[in-house]
DNA sequence: CTGTTAGCGCATTCAA
DNA sequence: TTGAATGCGCTAACAG
């Protein structure tokens, strides 16, 4: 219906012709597939050059029914979390010819099974996803068994047979807390951000909880700060915590974009940080170390994490390497935002950063 | 290796032998595409249902030669500028029924040609980008003759024909310079990272430019710190503008992440921001509010500009919109970062948020 | 070494 | 209302 002269689509056929051969001779050539005369391979190189010919990946996918691309599910690329690992995913799915078909499920679990769908329904070659919820997780249950490779990436499943790319998120939580602890402090909170919907967040909860109770302190419920809410939300769930009179003078915060909000919230309400409140956070992202004071945290390679993640991928798609699940290094990074507990010195002066505690492995 | 059974694959042909049926009449009920009686209908729901089939968008992308997917290029998605527009756009197609295959030059424009290939090669149905230089591009140059819509985001190109999503860069770095020349500052710097890689970054100066000479001061030769260095790069750098008599007591950055930086390298250094030297960025990211002092920029609606993007994408596929530039509002937003010239006063109050200048659209 | 051809999964035209 | 047949661009099996 369009009239005759459309932008000419250029395929196999019109390189062919243009070579005088066959499509099947042009397909060799572009692939390598078989050998060819070196006229022959001549004139093709030269008529895909004049024609600017880029083999259709449509075509060639629809043969092998997988396509040069890998589908991504994170909860939000506004989380520098995430978003550093899917830079590392891009990169390695860059270095091996592949690209990234990205979604996001704004932290709403229920989007999860329907966007894996639609990753499928594009025959993706594989999956990286973070989750909501990894263990005994039906959609990722159902890639298991129509047989398509995925890893997942700050998810620490318990389910064995499953692919992931973490931290050991209850050790790193566990040692940030401790680092709390030697530094005097006795009445320490955990604070998360959408803890239900967030098994990381769990476990590092159980890590806090651990550090407290070995060292014969009570691990508190979660504090929990919604995410989403602004900051005077945070302000006044916050001030209810400060309102009693066995105030807590520390908080460890299940990640560092909330760490960064509360101790915000804490200025502007008037409490000196780390003076009053010290505050650790848990990601070691870039912008901790440019604030001022320097963001106290849990440092884990996310960039790597998700280039990890893609590689293992590839190591399922060549069939080698089974399903594991790989704990990756962290560092406690003391920072600005942690000081020695007020009850025990005057001063108050930041902790030295000597000699970080890293992690077991 | 896994049973014999291999993950039997559930194609159109499959639905139509359950439903008895042939494959046509499946399309139809799919697609909705013709009418077909209830009965029929009713079998090939039933059968779709309990196969779980998924119309494979591969086969149906070969028949339309266009795919439900849109190709993005940026350059790096550590940046959150960059990454609050993937959202904004990846939120957008999502609602459209589409997917983002997403990729990053990692600031290398050399990429940029084979990145756009590759993703036309991929039969994307448009292309959103960020390109290093947007006028008199090549690259862009091909999409218009290949008749395959594109819009930029941050790019501002100066070439008539092509789409784009922006904010007015020369306004929007005039109206932060001329806050701080408000403030009491004569000597001001304008601080660039990568600045011949980034039209942006050139159009920035060139507002910087132009509020110095309309107030009768003089434009300086922007600094250019490199984005990748370390801290101790910048340090350098900024130590030797501070070495002269004729100290800057005013910075403005090309972006927020530079900004952050400038600021804690100066800290570092040992002096007072705002107290002897204020700084302000561009682009206004989220951080910039958690930090303390907060930072002074110019507030851009990024995430908002990726939605718009992929809006435009969706309007010139079907037809209707000739590529326009659009250029959104930003406002300047006050923050600590900010002070008046220390010269004039002995306190340097921060300068308070008053009714804050907005861009002229 | 090269050409012909079948077929990947689907939408669609043409017959019935 | 339905089915059979065609073709999208490509790779690979098979002939020559």
């Amino acid at each position: 219906m369009e009239g005759h002269r459309l932008p000419r689509v250029i395929t196999i056929r019109t390189v062919a012709e243009r070579a005088g051969c066959s499509i099947a001779t042009v397909s060799r050539v572009i692939n390598g597939s078989a050998r060819t005369s070196p006229q022959v391979e001549a004139r093709v190189r030269a008529a895909v050059k004049e024609l600017g010919f880029r083999p259709s990946e449509l075509g060639r996918s629809l043969k092998s029914l997988r396509t040069r691309t890998v589908g991504v599910v994170i909860p939000s690329l506004t989380n520098p979390v995430f978003a550093a690992a899917v830079a590392g995913m891009e990169a390695e799915a860059r270095r091996r010819g592949h690209t990234l078909l990205l979604t996001a499920t704004d932290y709403d679990a229920l989007r999860e099974p329907e966007l894996v769908e639609t990753l499928v329904a594009q025959s993706v070659a594989g999956l990286v996803l973070t989750v909501s919820n990894a263990t005994g997780n039906p959609t990722l249950d159902a890639l298991d068994e129509e047989g398509i490779p995925y890893v997942l990436v700050f998810n620490e499943p318990e389910d064995s047979g499953r692919a992931a790319v973490c931290v050991d998120n209850a050790a790193a939580t566990r040692a940030v807390t401790d680092t709390l602890i030697a530094a005097g402090h006795r009445r320490i909170l955990f604070v998360a951000g959408r803890f239900a919907t967030s098994d990381r967040s769990r476990r590092r909860y159980d890590g806090y909880a651990l550090a407290m109770v070995t060292a014969g302190l009570s691990a508190e419920p979660p504090v929990e700060l919604d995410y989403l809410a602004d900051l005077d939300t945070h302000r006044a769930t916050l001030e209810s915590l400060f309102a009693s009179g066995d105030r807590p003078t520390g908080l460890v915060c299940s990640n560092d974009l909330l760490a960064l909000s509360v101790a915000g919230a804490l200025r502007a309400m008037g409490m000196g940080v780390p003076q009053e409140v010290s505050v650790v956070g848990f990601d070691g992202i870039a912008l901790g170390h440019m604030v001022q004071p320097t963001l106290a945290t849990v440092e884990t390679p996310t960039r790597r994490m998700g280039e990890r993640a893609m590689e293992m991928i590839f190591e399922q798609l060549e069939g080698q390497a089974p399903p594991t699940v790989e704990r990756l290094p962290f560092v406690v990074r003391p920072g600005g935002t942690l000081a020695r507990a007020p009850a025990l010195t005057d001063a108050a002066p930041p902790i030295p950063e000597p000699d970080p505690a890293t992690s077991p492995k």
